[in-house]
DNA sequence: TACTCAGACTCAGAAACCTTATA
DNA sequence: ATATAAGGTTTCTGAGTCTGAGT
């Protein structure tokens, strides 16, 4: 078995590709001669020597493309053939710096790990979502208090209200100041110190090539920032040690020296069908870390691959599966019709597919099978009203149009529903996506987005047919395109309105002052031309050639003036068009890249100009497509295999069967759920009187309203009750003015959009299928 | 078999950081 | 030439989805 056909392919192969740059590599990491030996670094070694190293130092920064597409496929389910790396880093220990916090006017300088949360808390402390809200602080003083100050015989420290953090605050600011104003000697030191850092720790070989980590430090200790209203925001996230760590490497890698003396990892593993490199559990969530190679390296590259290749197989079940639900939508079966309308959603409105939460722990947030009565709304036209907070505790507003069966079904979901009951309780994620698998293996919901929103970029920007456009030009299309899948998949970002003003006033500013400048220009051309006319009416030939030199470049100047007077206009377009868009997101993660390497041919463009280095990194495989490459296309032309559509085969029993379990399942959580109180802003105390009401029994997606009054969060601060536990009691002095009105704010307002794109569908019904 | 849950991986925005444009 | 602001990129780590193993 040492040398098959395409494994010495793929040898020589890499030799091609290496250029012959990671041995180096390879001996300063210290690698076992054997393991390099089936990795195939040791003949590069001897050609190595031959003077390539030269041209490869020459060639520093021109890293050779690992073209992985083109080598042998990995046995089913590995992910690499060799691993070695050299363990995790951990960031250096906190250095005291022996700033006292002044508590009721005493001064005192804590211990350590004491400080250094301290001095983060003291950090944000008066931004709103952070320090400034009532639920991040009293988590931060009950874990401080418990875990730092009681041991340290520090329990006098009851009442965070007393904490003057001012000592700790201009510590902080000092210190940015000193960083800012450091010298260039100390700048590049430091900076050789971090490539240091990263030359050791940052990579990874993987099958005998170097890869990028995309991560390599340990999370130092801090605060848990908790997106939206996360009961657990504040919370203190303790040290992680080697002990926690699990390494993954190959059997024949040398097991990295642990760096912190006195310790040792926790576990190796030799786990070839897992692309981690380490892995540890976060205490205080209880959810699993991991260290994994950087979005360039191209174990990553080959799964991203895959995701837009599934995503366009799509286009081929996506009309049956379309007629499929909407057929379904008029189903007498509740469970039927709900399948059809999740599935509608799913598809037109690219929303998650929504797994259920644990409220006690999680923040509560929706998707199209956790959506709630309250989150939507029938409106004449038909139209579908939806606002509700999605991942990440982003708002999600859109009326859309829809269908009268669309109107109808959702009509009969929300009938004889209470505001906070589910509205899918006859379905589950895993319900829907098995629905999804009876038309293409492997279909999920997330699909749907990739797959939309590729098809919305190709849509959008193939309306750019016979525009001729310019580069400048090219770029604001493209921008523009990017900006209707980013509003399909509502990637948004949070403005700050008043430097965003300001920042507009500027450019208005800067635009007028390019106006005139440019009116300048056209009035020297203007003379230019009038002199060159003088001096041809005089017929002296030396001052004709100078005028004829100064019209030429007056009339550059003014077409150089032209072209910032655009620049700036256009940059102002973009910039109040994608004000509260994110328009990254969908470029690393949903719209297939050849897409855009194809437009970008096509236009005469270079796909510098809307991909970063990291992009490009991230997709050298897309540079295949060719111009004419299309996402949509002829089944002959797209070399995708077309699997045979799986026949739904469930009998209508089994299938009812299911569904009735489902159901009864539901039931169940529909009815803690009842325990719910609305969301939407009310009264204090309305909210007040209907909290108590309401609040019953467990549940497991509650109400921020009746969380909060279990939890006695609606206290502004916090007093310690004893000097040993978390014992904590409502604070009596009258302070915290009915200050949980704020807390049960979105911390980022909801966005209202005036329009937002939705995926284009044609419901081919076809009549040859069948259905129940 | 049906259901639950852990594990693994993709997706996400904020903040830090670095570079470029502009005054 | 220099300071500053704007803009772009990278880092960080939290929040989803989904699969498959275990019960």
């Amino acid at each position: 078995m040492m040398r098959s056909g395409p494994r010495a392919r793929l040898e020589a192969l890499r030799k091609v590709w290496r250029g012959g740059r990671e041995e180096d590599g390879c001996k300063e990491d210290g690698c076992k001669e054997d393991g390099c030996k089936e990795d195939g670094c040791k003949e590069d070694a001897g050609e190595k020597t031959t003077g390539k190293k030269a041209a490869s130092k020459a060639k520093k920064e021109e890293i050779p493309i690992r073209e992985w597409w083109n080598e042998p496929p990995l046995k089913n389910g590995q992910k690499w053939r060799s691993l070695r790396h050299n363990g995790v880093y951990f960031a250096e220990e906190w250095k005291p710096h022996g700033e006292p916090i002044i508590y009721d006017g005493e001064e005192i300088v804590l211990p350590p790990l004491a400080e250094q949360y301290a001095t983060q808390f003291a950090q944000v402390k008066d931004n709103e979502n952070y320090g400034a809200n009532p639920v991040f602080r009293r988590n931060f003083f009950k874990d401080w208090r418990k875990q730092c100050l009681v041991p340290a015989k520090l329990g006098r420290i009851k009442d965070i209200k007393k904490i003057d953090w001012s000592r700790l605050i201009a510590w902080s600011e000092a210190e940015k100041e000193r960083k800012k104003s450091r010298s260039k000697e100390e700048k590049d030191a430091e900076k050789a110190k971090k490539a240091a850092i990263k030359e050791k720790y940052g990579h990874v070989w993987i099958d005998g090539f170097r890869e990028e980590l995309g991560n390599f430090t340990i999370e130092p200790p801090g605060l848990f920032r908790g997106r939206g209203e996360h009961p657990k925001r504040g919370s203190l996230k303790p040290i992680t040690w080697p002990e926690d760590i699990t390494l993954n490497i190959s059997r024949d890698a040398p097991v990295p020296p642990c760096p912190l003396e006195g310790h040792k990892w926790g576990a190796i593993v030799h786990n070839d069908s897992a692309m981690w490199i380490a892995n540890w559990r976060e205490k205080l969530c209880g959810q699993h870390k991991y260290v994994w190679a950087s979005a360039g390296a191209s174990i990553s590259q080959r799964g991203d691959m895959a995701k837009f290749d599934k995503a366009r197989e799509l286009q081929y079940y996506i009309d049956k599966l379309r007629g499929d639900y909407m057929r379904k939508l008029k189903s007498k079966d509740a469970t039927s019709r709900q399948l059809g309308l999740a599935s509608w959603i799913v598809d037109v409105l690219a929303l998650r597919v929504g797994m259920e939460k644990n409220a006690e722990e999680e923040a509560e947030t929706y998707g199209t099978c956790s959506l709630l009565v309250e989150h939507v709304e029938l409106l004449e036209g038909p139209k579908l009203k939806l606002e509700f907070l999605g991942k990440d505790s982003m708002p999600y507003t859109n009326t859309v149009d829809v269908p009268e069966e669309v109107a109808a079904a959702m009509g009969k979901c929300l009938k004889g529903k209470a505001a906070t009951d589910s509205i899918f309780d006859s379905i589950s994620p895993t319900t829907l996506n098995s629905y999804f698998k009876e038309f293409m293996p492997g279909l999920s919901a997330k699909v749907f987005r990739t797959y939309n929103a590729s098809v919305t970029l190709e849509r959008e920007l193939a309306k750019s047919e016979g525009l001729n456009l310019s580069i400048e030009e090219a770029r604001v299309f493209y921008t523009n395109a990017n900006r209707e899948v980013a509003i399909l998949c509502n990637h948004m970002r949070t403005v700050n309105e008043e430097s965003f003003s300001a920042q507009v006033d500027r450019m208005q500013e800067r635009l007028k002052a390019a106006r005139k400048a440019l009116k300048e220009r056209k009035n020297k051309t203007k003379d230019a031309r009038a002199t060159l006319k003088e001096a041809k009416a005089e017929g002296k030939p030396k001052a004709l050639e100078k005028a004829k030199k100064a019209l030429e470049r007056a009339k550059a100047l003014e077409t150089k003036q032209v072209g910032r007077v655009k620049k700036i206009e256009a940059d102002m377009e973009l910039k109040t068009s994608t004000k509260e868009i994110a328009l990254g997101t969908s470029k690393i993660n949903y719209m297939d890249p050849r897409i855009t390497y194809a437009w970008c041919k096509k236009v005469g463009m270079p796909v510098e100009k809307v991909f970063n280095p990291a992009l490009i990194k991230k997709f050298p495989w897309a540079d295949v497509a060719g111009e004419d490459w299309k996402f949509i296309c002829p089944r002959e032309v797209s070399g995708i295999k077309i699997k045979r559509v799986v026949k739904k085969k469930k009998s209508t029993a089994k299938k009812k069967s299911t569904a009735k379990k489902k159901s009864t399942a539901k039931k169940k959580s529909t009815a803690k759920k009842k325990a719910t109180a609305t969301k939407k802003k009310k009264s204090t105390a309305t909210k007040k009187k209907s909290t108590k009401k309401k609040v019953t029994g467990k549940r497991k997606r509650g109400s921020a309203t009746a969380k909060k009054a279990a939890d006695g969060d609606d206290e502004d601060d916090f007093v310690a009750s004893g000097d040993d536990d978390d014992a904590f009691t409502r604070r009596k002095d009258g302070d915290f003015v009915a200050s949980d009105d704020d807390d049960d704010l979105p911390l980022r307002s909801p966005v209202k959009r005036s329009r937002r794109s939705r995926a284009v569908v044609n419901y081919a019904v076809d009549d040859n299928d069948d259905d129940e």
